[in-house]
RNA sequence: UGGGGCGUCGUCAAGUGGUAAGACACAAGACUUUGGAUCUUGGAUCCCAGGUUCGAAUCCUGGCGCCCCAGCCA
C-alpha cells in the first residue's frame, strides 16, 4: 500500500480523524487496529476492514495494530490465528512488532472488572442464562432486575474471586456491570461481563476458567494499546454507549468508536458461519478453495494483493447497507493482470490442425511479444510446425453471422505466426464430430515478414501438437447463481443458489513448452482465453492451472445477443 | 408499541444551500496480428409530500421504505 493521497479517496470516518486531529483531541495520534476474532478465515470484506484500518494508520503518518479478539476458548484455534496472519501480510498490512491479543490483557482485564465492583458498577448473578434471558425484557418492554443485583461490594468481590478460582460451575454465575434494566438499548440491561468457561484457551491454556465477554475485552484492549479510532461494522452501532460507559467508568484512555457498512459482494456469501458451513458439507474444497471469497481463496485463484486493495479504495466507505457488484472486484483485478502478466498460448479444448503444404520434418522458432502492455519484458520463441491444436470454440462448420473464425473455406490468422485456410475437415465416421482440419498456409504472410501486412478478421491462438505440454486447467465460474444467494423458496436456505458449474476440469489442455518449470503461483495470460495461474496441485510430470478471471469475451456477447433475437 | 442506523443512475459513491463528480455495469462507435487492451459517445433532479429561501440532494415538518439489536458469540 502506498500513501498516495490524491487517489485515495476521502470519507466520513477520515473526515471525523481530520476534525480530531484539528482539535487535536488525541495529541495529534492516530492509532488503528484490526481485531479479528481467530474462529475463521479472512475474507473480502476483512479485507476492506484491513485497507481501512491500515490505509488510515498509513495516510496519517500512524500506527497500526494487529490484534486477536480470542476472548471465547470453545470456538477459537491456533490453526485460524496462523491463516490470518498470513493473509493480512499478503494482503500487505504491516504491523511492525504490534501484534497482540486480547487474552494478553486478562490480568488487567480483571482488575479492571474488580475496579467495576469497588465502584459498585457491576455485582455477581446466581441467575441461570435461562433465567437471565427471560429477565431481560423485549425490545418493547423492559426488563426485570435481578435479586442478586444489590448484594454488597465485599460480597460480589468475595464471589468473583471464587469465580476465577473455580469454585463454581460454567455457567452458574456471570459478572454483569449495574446499568439499567429499563434501557431501549438491550445492550446496556446489565450486560455480562464475565462468564465462567472451564476450557482450554489456545494461548492461556488452563490458566483461565472465566473469560471476558466482547464488550468488556474490546473497549479496554483497544484503550490498553492507546488506539484512538476503534473502527468496526454497523452491527455494533448499538454497543457503542456500552462501549463508551465502560470506558469512562474506568477513567481511562478512552479511543473513538465509528462503524462503517461491512463489505456484501455479488454472487458469494460473506457470513463466516455459512463459509464454514461450505466447507464442512464438502460443497467447496476447503477454505483456500479458489471459488471462494477468501482471502486465501482468492490467493489460490490468483488475485494479486494490489488489485483487491485497489477494489477496496474503489468501493469506498459509508453507513448504508450496501451490495457490490463482483463485475468491479473482477475488474480490478484484469487491469491490474493486464498490466503485469505475460501472454502465452494454451489451448484448452483442442482441435488438430494439420497444415498440408507445410513440410512434415520442420519446426521453425516464431518471435513472440510477452507483453504488449510492457516492452521491456521482451520476446520469446515458440514453435510452429506441420500440426497443430487450435480451439474447437474458433472452428464452426457452419458459421453464424460475424463469426471471424475458421470455417471451411475461411482464413485466418494464427497470432505470430501464418495465415491459413481451412479446405477440408475431417468427421468421426460414427459421432459425425469434427475431429481435424485441413488447413493450408501462407508462406508469405509470415508475422513480422515483408508482406504480413494482409489483413484477415480473425486471430487465432494456437499450439505446436509436438512441442505442447499437457496441462489440467480448472476453470471457475461464480459460487452462486443468483446475485443474492439469500434469494430462496420459503423454507430452502442459500444453498440452493450454489452454482453447479462453478468448477469444471479440463483434464488435457495443451500449452506452450515454455511453460517448463512454471512454478505455483505463477501467472499468464492465456491469449484470448484469460488469466491463469499454476495451482499447488501441480507436480513435476503435470502443470495444474486455475482461471483467475477470463478476458472480457466480445463474441461471447454478440452471439447472446443474436440468440435473443 | 422500544432503541440504534440508513435512503443520490442497474451497482457502488461524491456532493456539507448556488444550480447532480467518478467508477463498475450497460449501449453505440473507433482502433486492433489477443473479437484482449486502449479511445470516444450516451444516460439519474437526488424515497414521498409539504414548507423556508432569489435558489435545496443539501435546512425544517410530516410520512414511507430498508437494515441492526432480546448469545453466559464476536
Amino acid at each position: 500500500m502506498n500513501k498516495n493521497e490524491s487517489t485515495r479517496p476521502s470519507d466520513f470516518i477520515r473526515e471525523i480523524i481530520d476534525e480530531d486531529l484539528r482539535t487535536n483531541k488525541y495529541g495529534g495520534r492516530v492509532h488503528t487496529r484490526f481485531p479479528p476474532e481467530p474462529n475463521g478465515y479472512l475474507h473480502v470484506g476483512h479485507a476492506k476492514s484491513i485497507c481501512l484500518n491500515y490505509g488510515i494508520a498509513l495516510q496519517y503518518g500512524g500506527l497500526f495494530n494487529l490484534r486477536f479478539d480470542d476472548t471465547n476458548p470453545s470456538k477459537e484455534e491456533i490453526e485460524y490465528v496462523k491463516s490470518i496472519i498470513e493473509d493480512i501480510r499478503w494482503l500487505g498490512a504491516d504491523w511492525d512488532d504490534r501484534l497482540f491479543y486480547a487474552s494478553d490483557y486478562f490480568e488487567q482485564l480483571y482488575d479492571y472488572a474488580v475496579q467495576l465492583i469497588k465502584k459498585g458498577k457491576a455485582y455477581v448473578d446466581d441467575q441461570s442464562a435461562d433465567e437471565i434471558r427471560e429477565t431481560r425484557g423485549t425490545l418493547t418492554e423492559p426488563g426485570k432486575e435481578s435479586p442478586y443485583r444489590n448484594r454488597s461490594v465485599e460480597e460480589n468481590l468475595d464471589l468473583f474471586g471464587r469465580m476465577r478460582a473455580g469454585e463454581f460451575g460454567d455457567g452458574s454465575r456471570v459478572l454483569r456491570a449495574k446499568i439499567d434494566m429499563a434501557s431501549g438499548n438491550l445492550n446496556m440491561r446489565d450486560p455480562v461481563m464475565y462468564r465462567i468457561l472451564k476450557a482450554t484457551h489456545h494461548r492461556t491454556g488452563d490458566k483461565w476458567c472465566i473469560y471476558p465477554m466482547y464488550d468488556f475485552a474490546h473497549g479496554q484492549s483497544d484503550s490498553i494499546e492507546g488506539i484512538t479510532h476503534s473502527i468496526c461494522t454497523l452491527e455494533f452501532e448499538d454497543h457503542r454507549p456500552l462501549y463508551d460507559w465502560y470506558l469512562n467508568e474506568l477513567g481511562i484512555h478512552h479511543p473513538q468508536q465509528i462503524e462503517f457498512a461491512r463489505l456484501n459482494l455479488s454472487c458469494t456469501i460473506m457470513s463466516k458461519r455459512k463459509l464454514l458451513q461450505l466447507v464442512e458439507e464438502g460443497h467447496v474444497n476447503g477454505w483456500d478453495d479458489p471459488r471462494m471469497p477468501t482471502i486465501s481463496g482468492l490467493r489460490r485463484r490468483g488475485y494479486t494483493p494490489e488489485s483487491i486493495r485497489t477494489f477496496c479504495d474503489r468501493i469506498g466507505v459509508a453507513k448504508r447497507d450496501s451490495v457490490v457488484d463482483i463485475a468491479l472486484l473482477e475488474h480490478c483485478l484484469r487491469e491490474d493482470l493486464n498490466k503485469r502478466t505475460q501472454r502465452v498460448m494454451a489451448v484448452l479444448r483442442p482441435l488438430r490442425v494439420v497444415i498440408d503444404n507445410y513440410p512434415e520434418d520442420q519446426t521453425e522458432e516464431l518471435e513472440a511479444v510477452n507483453n504488449p502492455e510492457d516492452p521491456s519484458t521482451g520476446t520469446r520463441k515458440v514453435p510452429f510446425s506441420r500440426v497443430l491444436y487450435v480451439e474447437r470454440d474458433d472452428f464452426r462448420e457452419d458459421p453464424p453471422k460475424k463469426f471471424f473464425r475458421l470455417a471451411p473455406g475461411r482464413e485466418v490468422r494464427l497470432k505470430h505466426a501464418y495465415i491459413i485456410k481451412c479446405e477440408s475437415i475431417v468427421k468421426d465416421e460414427k459421432t459425425g464430430e469434427v475431429v481435424e482440419l485441413h488447413c493450408t498456409y501462407d508462406p508469405q504472410t509470415k508475422s513480422g515478414g515483408a508482406k504480413a501486412a494482409r489483413k484477415v478478421k480473425g486471430t487465432l491462438h494456437w499450439v505446436s501438437a509436438s512441442h505442447a505440454l499437457e496441462a489440467e486447467v480448472r476453470l471457475y465460474d461464480h459460487l452462486f447463481v443468483k446475485a443474492n444467494p439469500e434469494d430462496v423458496e420459503e423454507g430452502s436456505d442459500f444453498k440452493a443458489n450454489l452454482n453447479p458449474n462453478s468448477l469444471e476440469t479440463l483434464a488435457s489442455c495443451w500449452i506452450e513448452p515454455n511453460l517448463t518449470g512454471a512454478k505455483s503461483g505463477d501467472r499468464y495470460q492465456f491469449l484470448r482465453l484469460g488469466y491463469f495461474c499454476v495451482d499447488p496441485d501441480s507436480s513435476n510430470g503435470k502443470l495444474v492451472f486455475n482461471r483467475t478471471v477470463s478476458l472480457y469475451d466480445t463474441w461471447a456477447k454478440i452471439e447472446k445477443a443474436q440468440r435473443k433475437r
